[in-house]
DNA sequence: CGCACTCTTGATGGTCATCAAGACGGGTGG
DNA sequence: CCACCCGTCTTGATGACCATCAAGAGTGCG
């Protein structure tokens, strides 16, 4: 049930068996969610954290008049707010983007699961800090690359972060995003997202039609995006 | 001499005497640097953390052309990369703004700290997601405000952060940046942030000059920013 | 089959970037 | 002590990128 959030932590670091198990057994309940359902608001208090199994979820805040600017994509595999374990309650909302399926770990088992498994807890802490480096990688994007780039980056980072769980491959991924949705990740409107894609599809690098991202030219893409992997964080980290 | 550092994590969690003993105790070195000098490197191999005593730090990461941009900035009492325990090397530089001084923390300590003091491996990680809070507060800037709106957040948010360590009141800081710097922070260029602080000098919300942030009228400050602190998470977490 | 949402494209405008040049200011050396 | 110099600040002119407004076409769901 939660083998993708195994095989993700297992990317970077080595999780022995007794570690398996109780990382299973940290799971308290399953539940769906439709597409569109804020599942957590800003300020509640918050006594267990959600890991998403299947669906994509999002990180958002807004502004008075209602502008949206989403902060983060999870994948299957991420929890989507680990950081309320230590923060109680969250500075954002978290939105189904698409059908989702979610397992919740109370928080009492996350502070049972990191103090008898010491290892666990630095494998937690390196999760919620690449959080962190994802955010400060849009940071850069919204602050300094240009429109296509910052598209182009986004599907980057998704190709590989989906592509670590086995859902994507260097053709594409399934991706039941609205162009308005990604312009609410891109700090842009939904009319200019679509000349961008345009532009992509013309450039033959991606197109992005029907839920569905194909990309026509991996390099190229990483090329126009300036894509570095490495705030992702790729590589094993030793005990 | 890190007692900034002390009075900071007290804002938000209770500090024993025996786990501010075991802090004090794990720095290992004072060093000082002039302004303008990155003192760590994205990529590089890191043993220890670095706590700012005095002065001003910034996390910066930066594309092909030059074009750069600072993810975060950090007063006295921060860690300045404290993720750098967990993720053993950093995915963007870190720049002294200012003289600096700062105190070094080796991570075989930050080890031993945080598991001989369960509840301090806690008030770290809680830390870290601050910092990742914030990360998304700037994201909701660069994403979605305007350019006034966006500098005056900026402010807003160092008012309070440098008044929780006494560095600032209701009638405004030291901040040596440049605006060349200030508009590293805030995705736009030097000559419209010069331009923009005009508009908010003239509308009487705030002057920025020599080095030093007066504000005129806070209330105002933060209507025209939207600013909600909720996201630095001031309230107090009990055990 | 119809309706609502999403996508697409055109026309126009505003915010912010770029380029340029002069003023200011703080530090240094003659 | 003053002159000089370099970095920073300031302002103007122009233009690019992206927003806004609007309307019609496409698409999927009930």
């Amino acid at each position: 049930m939660i083998d993708r959030h195994l095989t993700r932590l297992r990317i970077r670091h080595d999780i022995d068996e007794v570690e398996e198990r109780a990382i299973r057994e940290s799971v308290s309940e399953v539940r769906e969610y439709l597409a569109g359902q804020t599942i957590i608001r800003a300020g509640e208090t918050l006594r267990y954290s959600t890991l998403l199994l299947d669906g994509l979820l999002c990180r958002y805040k807004d502004l008075r008049d209602g502008q949206r600017q989403i902060a983060e994509l999870h994948v299957p595999g991420d929890f989507a707010d680990l950081h309320s374990y230590t923060l109680k309650q969250l500075d954002h909302n978290i939105l189904t983007l698409t059908r989702c399926r979610v397992a919740l770990v109370p928080h009492d088992r996350i502070k049972q699961v990191t103090t008898q498994h010491p290892h666990l807890a630095d494998v937690y802490w390196f999760s919620t800090n690449l959080d962190a480096a994802i955010h400060r990688e849009w940071v850069l994007s919204l602050g300094r690359r240009s429109a296509i780039s910052r598209l182009a980056a986004l599907v980057c980072e998704l190709q590989v972060r989906l592509g670590l769980v086995g859902l994507a491959d260097d053709k594409g991924f399934a991706f039941g995003l609205t162009q308005n949705e990604l312009a609410e990740c891109l700090g842009l409107t939904s009319v200019h997202v679509n000349r961008t894609l345009k532009q992509l599809r013309e450039d033959r690098l991606m197109t992005f039609r029907h839920g569905r991202v194909v990309i026509h030219d991996l390099a190229a893409l990483r090329d126009v995006a300036e894509f570095d992997p490495a705030y992702l964080y790729l590589d094993r980290h030793p005990r």
